[in-house]
DNA sequence: GTTTTTTCTGTGTCCGCGCACAAATATACG
DNA sequence: CGTATATTTGTGCGCGGACACAGAAAAAAC
């Protein structure tokens, strides 16, 4: 049953294998050059005494420091990166043994050349990892490419570039998360119900690719399931709460009908907050990520479900794959989904993302 | 920024203090004597260099063998407590280096008797710590009791026991995940509509602590909000399939106008087989756990929802807090409700409860 | 004041592994 | 065959902390 003790160590199959210690490390981290013969006898050894190091013992001798390199936008306190940041530095911390230490890099989220500027220092400051979410694509894409040339391993976090491959990355897939949405907030509307579409307004880039998806999604599941719904895009503008407020009401007034609402970023509070102000609490709204404001909107009842992704954990896990492979050189899985989560107020105060 | 790098060793704390390491290790854990001044100097010393011992060292120097015992109640291939005892094996696998062994220990949950026994056998094996659900609530307070008399920490999970404390308690909060699935439910349900409450006849037992809870937050849903609501409450046998078939017939012969069903443990499969036979499909199902079979329902779409509560995490969690404990000496949450997760068949792709 | 006991302190070894360095062996080449 | 070079191997130290042991200092007993 539990028979996996048996604490074996290298010197012990170094000495069934007939060699020394050194020789068996060598194979082990593939570093130097050992002959065929002794290769085969330490493969075997390895094989039969199913040795697994000691992990704590072998932190505890390396030598080598790391650098990771950590580009985040800018953020304001309480927003979605701000979580991601957490997960990131919750991960330095634990890993500070390894002598892995991470320096952070933010660029302007809503200004490409912020952000090209940004992958320019990266490079500059030649970190042995990266961690970033490909915002904009072209720049990311370039960004990458460096990376995969120098040789630099780089996870993705947030929504994924196919090529070049990351070493690995953490994210939601947002056509699902939208089909979800939808489905959540088609339990309580009926079927001919017109609902409004948020998304954010976005200099040179239109909406990320997190929010196009979702909002696909949400579509593909609407017009297959309910064709008889009906739709209204509106852009909201991050930066302009007042202007928001407005367009607001204009769309409350030429569609008085509404009775469903959805927001594909985070600014869910933004629009809870007109709505209930304009007193239609007739209005079910779904919204994404669980900031501060928007879990008060939830558990007040204005906003229905939110739908959350783990940000810190996105964070944590990046930095944890960057260690596994680096410091452990252990495989690492490339393409991690996140959970899609569903929180409603009833459930919302048992959630821990971590 | 980032300056909490700063290595900072005992021996560095010792020279600061004007001491010998000996005696900052004695200070750090509490062992031998140390003349007051010392400790003074070293208590002074060690706030101001803020020192964090290494883990990995440490770990590697821990002389000390721990010997857990885990009890759980025998299962068969794919049950709940099998992903409970997997999270617990995966722990011990992961903190094996901590000089941590688990013995499992297993009793028949429908029997007090057997329970009795396993518990006596724990006591026997004399471990350094315990984790168990508190099955049989009278029974696990006597042996708890005993536990806390020989000073052997334990961890509760699944159900709660408030008296005498455990070290920690891993489990959801069962009302209010009952409460959530009345509320789910309902969304697909009309205010008048009729549901059948599914539990488990257990000997001894009337239904797990949990089960209880479970629909007693349903109930208190269902009255508060959907008074107009009937309930029908039916009693599984988790050893005769055959007997629950027939009496779902004549259930649904005697109230044909059901529509929706829940059941409060994890043999949801065996009430959707049943329904799905009887092409029932108007009847919308809700129920608990991610057994491999229940996950099949949910997807054919026969199960419109299915609570989950991280069985693996609970295990895994509980022995690391153990570990936290008594290797580490770190303080440890008493209470840790996990999330009430909510999954359908468009989420629980993603899902995953580590 | 001396002996015994108790309290306190410093030193040194080991945990298991990584890695550097030196030594040994093999291969190449004139 | 001797020397130069390349490949392969063994040994030993150190990572930071736990803990045992012996010895010093202080307190208690006589």
């Amino acid at each position: 049953m539990n028979k996996s003790a048996e604490k074996i160590r290298i010197v012990d199959i170094a000495r069934l294998a007939g060699v020394s210690a050194g020789t068996v490390d060598r194979v082990l981290h593939n570093r130097g050059s050992v002959s065929e013969d002794s290769r085969i006898k330490i493969e075997n050894a390895l094989k039969t005494m199913n040795y697994r190091p000691n992990v704590y013992a072998s932190v505890l001798a390396l030598k080598k420091k790391f650098q990771f390199a950590c580009i985040i936008p800018i953020y304001n306190k309480g927003d979605y990166w701000e979580k991601v940041e957490e997960g990131v530095r919750q991960a330095a911390d634990e890993f500070a043994p390894l002598n892995v230490s991470i320096r952070f890099f933010y660029f302007n989220q809503f200004d490409v050349y912020s952000c090209r500027l940004t992958f320019e220092k990266v490079i500059q400051a030649t970190p042995d990892a990266v961690i970033f979410p490909s915002f904009f694509k072209e720049e990311s894409k370039i960004f990458a490419e460096g990376m995969q040339e120098k040789n630099i391993p780089f996870v993705l976090l947030d929504s994924m570039l196919p090529e070049p491959p990351p070493l690995a990355y953490y994210g939601q897939d947002s056509f699902q998360s939208g089909f979800i949405a939808a489905k959540l907030l088609m339990l309580s509307l009926k079927e001919d119900a017109t609902i409004a579409l948020f998304h954010t307004f976005r200099i040179g880039n239109l909406g990320s690719n997190q929010t196009l998806e979702r909002k696909k999604g949400f579509l593909d599941f609407i017009r297959s399931r309910f064709p008889k719904c009906k739709t209204v895009t509106v852009e909201l503008n991050a930066m302009n709460p007042q202007q928001n407020r407005e367009a607001m009401q204009d769309l409350l007034q030429k569609y008085p009908e509404i009775s469903g609402a959805v927001i594909f970023n985070s600014l869910t509070y933004m629009v809870a907050e007109d709505i209930e102000k304009l007193n239609r609490s007739d209005i079910q709204i779904i919204g994404y990520d669980l900031l501060e404001k928007n879990v008060e909107y939830l558990k007040k009842g204005v906003v229905n479900y939110l739908i959350a992704q783990r940000p810190e954990q996105q964070g944590y896990q990046g930095v944890k794959a960057l260690c596994d492979f680096l410091v452990f050189k252990q495989p690492v899985k490339q393409i991690n989904y996140m959970p899609i989560d569903i929180l409603t107020r009833e459930n919302i105060d048992y959630y821990s993302s971590f």
